[in-house]
DNA sequence: CCAACTGACAAACAACTGTTTGTTAAAATG
DNA sequence: CATTTTAACAAACAGTTGTTTGTCAGTTGG
């Protein structure tokens, strides 16, 4: 039982052979919610996922909000990567804008639908905590706002009802699509995208 | 358990005097799970929102699943309606998909969401009757794939990716549309077959 | 007029919800 | 070696869920 370390220097923060159950429950919670939505994924499902009782959760979370608030900001942080990763590889801003589209919906849909908790309205979210979780999204948003504003569109196009139709069309594919059906992710939004570039511009 | 009516035609209508507490059951149920989701709205928010005890529900209805559906038939119903009627005022193809799909949307945003019952996904709906609310939400959206076939539109084009992007556009739109606010519902329906037209025909 | 039907009430049911408490065994630390 | 920290267990908490049962007043039809 008693393993000898010979000098081995240990750092605090990740425990070797330990599994991070905190991590663990993030990860389950996160396809739980996805599926079942907030309330449908109980502190009980959620525990049996990883093995451990219901009230072992509340030792590394202080509460289910809680818990949904970390794994809220996790998922955004790391969509927010993955669509800055994938519009750096293009100049022209109708590729910038379609790559971003890509990578929105390719994180929606190829990630078990974890990107799904983030939809406003999608599963429902907890009362307390939605103002923090809007101020996520806004600025992940932002982002796209950004991108549509460097389209060299013709005068008066409205860019807002723009980027809510594109936000629609990407983000309401979780409800019909089928994974190795007959499209992939990113025809969802090459076809979108298409469409915005043969209206306005050449 | 049936009252036969075989040869007596005993109709049995809304009685004079009463309220009729089924409808009202209905609507209310309609409204608190357009607003909470199936889950959210209990039959005994049901119940008080119509001045009655929760067991007395089940007089009414056999069970909350059996109230949803009604309810589901009822609004996918009223729907197809409202649709038919506003397509039947135009004869150009591409009007009478505008026209749909304002209807469509108007239906969703202005009858105080109670559509976004009929939304898949949207609100988590019971288990047991998925297959009938399927269907009958497959026979609305025929409506719009018999539109999509009628538009003449450059060979190769993809009517069904655009109908999966319409019907986003348009069910996304209770997640972020506030009245009273910078648009209209027709606006949503009117931007996105705009951006179609130009596109494809004109 | 009395029986049947209608529509509701009151109370309970088991199952489930998020959460709290007290305890405990193993590891890390001084 | 002694003590603190970590991470879990076991059991209960009060509240809510959909639903069932038994009762009963008021209307209605034969």
């Amino acid at each position: 039982m008693q393993t000898e370390l010979a000098g081995k220097k240990k750092t605090k923060p990740v425990k070797k052979g330990k599994v991070n159950r905190r991590a663990e429950l993030l990860q389950k919670a996160g396809e739980l919610m996805a599926d079942k939505g907030y309330e449908g994924a109980s502190m009980r499902n959620i525990a049996d996922a990883v093995g451990i009782l219901p009230g072992s959760v509340y030792y590394h979370f202080e509460s289910k909000e809680a818990l949904f608030e970390e794994l809220h900001r996790n998922i955004v942080a790391a969509m927010t990567q993955r669509v800055k990763d994938a519009v750096a590889e293009f100049t022209d801003p109708w590729d910038r804008l379609e790559a971003a589209a890509c990578a929105h919906i390719e994180g929606l849909l190829e990630t078990g639908n974890q990107v799904a908790i983030v939809s406003p309205g999608f599963a429902r979210q907890p009362e307390g905590i939605e103002s923090v979780v809007r101020e996520e999204r806004r600025t992940y948003e932002d982002i796209f706002r950004m991108l549509l504003d460097a389209l060299d569109l013709p005068e008066g196009t409205d860019r807002t009802l723009m980027r809510l139709s594109l936000f629609g069309t990407l983000n309401w594919a979780p409800v019909w699509f089928q994974p190795g059906g007959t499209y992939k992710p990113s025809d969802i939004a090459h076809q979108h995208i298409g469409v915005l570039r043969r209206a306005y511009s050449g």
